[in-house]
DNA sequence: GTATTATTGCAACTAATTCGCATTAAAAAA
DNA sequence: TTTTTTAATGCGAATTAGTTGCAATAATAC
């Protein structure tokens, strides 16, 4: 199944390249000039992650968020896994530059990680 | 509002005491022998995290997970923020002991952290 | 025993995400 | 350039998880 290029796609593309933060179905929805359908914005989203050019957060408010970040695309696999923080003022979420460390006990295999780390950020301090 | 000792209260905690994973709502429901409203499940739970009984995973699957650990009681706060490990192929999450490290730009304000991964388990390999 | 109010059950509700299906429109083929 | 193929979209309905209002119940204090 060959992806297609539809202005759909570019435009929600240009979303998220113009944002510093993570955003959800909603907050894209919002950020663009034409309208998209809800699912069809779920949908590209998905394609995007399935296609690595984004990567899908889902925070302890349980809402998934997507987001291409700088790091993701420049640094290797090991960074790939950063830590995320949701401000609970702003209630919006970043990736940090901040690696995730850890060492999983014999037999467990690691595929993905979701590392979340919620509080109050800089700005709203 | 002083908390009460009730059956429900009773049998809800004796469920995640016996469990050595974290448990949602629909798997504590389950696992009881009486008969509890959805609801009030949710309230009982949702009343153990508050009173630091027991503390909420929020997996990727955007599902709330709830667990009473042996770490999170007898060690330091530094140690409750720990690990978690979703296995893809049993579908549990559980308490790893492996400690969450990160540092976090200056200015930002850590209130919690939610860290889970994912892959398969020792058991399902 | 009586009063107070935390707890519970039930049903309705909300919010986020997904799904089926008919329609549209990229891109490949002719 | 037209035709064909099928990925992408819109719409509405469905699903799932969790919450909320309210009346009834029952634990605890008095
Ligand atoms: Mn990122
Ligand atoms: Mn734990
Ligand atoms: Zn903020
Ligand atoms: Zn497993």
């Amino acid at each position: 199944m060959n992806r297609r290029n539809t202005p759909t796609k570019e435009a929600i593309l240009a979303v998220l390249s113009n944002s510093k933060k993570a955003l959800s179905q909603d907050a894209v929805e919002k950020q663009l000039n034409i309208k998209i359908n809800r699912a069809t914005i779920y949908r590209v989203l998905n394609r995007f992650c399935e296609d690595k050019l984004t990567h899908k957060i889902v925070g302890e408010d349980g809402k998934q968020y997507f987001a291409i970040c700088k790091p993701c695309n420049k640094l290797s696999e090991t960074i790939t896994h950063h830590f995320h923080f949701r401000c609970l003022s702003c209630d919006t979420i970043e990736c940090l530059q901040v690696p995730v460390v850890y060492a999983v006990p014999n037999g467990y295999e690691v595929k993905n990680a979701n590392c979340v780390l919620t509080g109050i950020c800089k700005n709203c301090k």
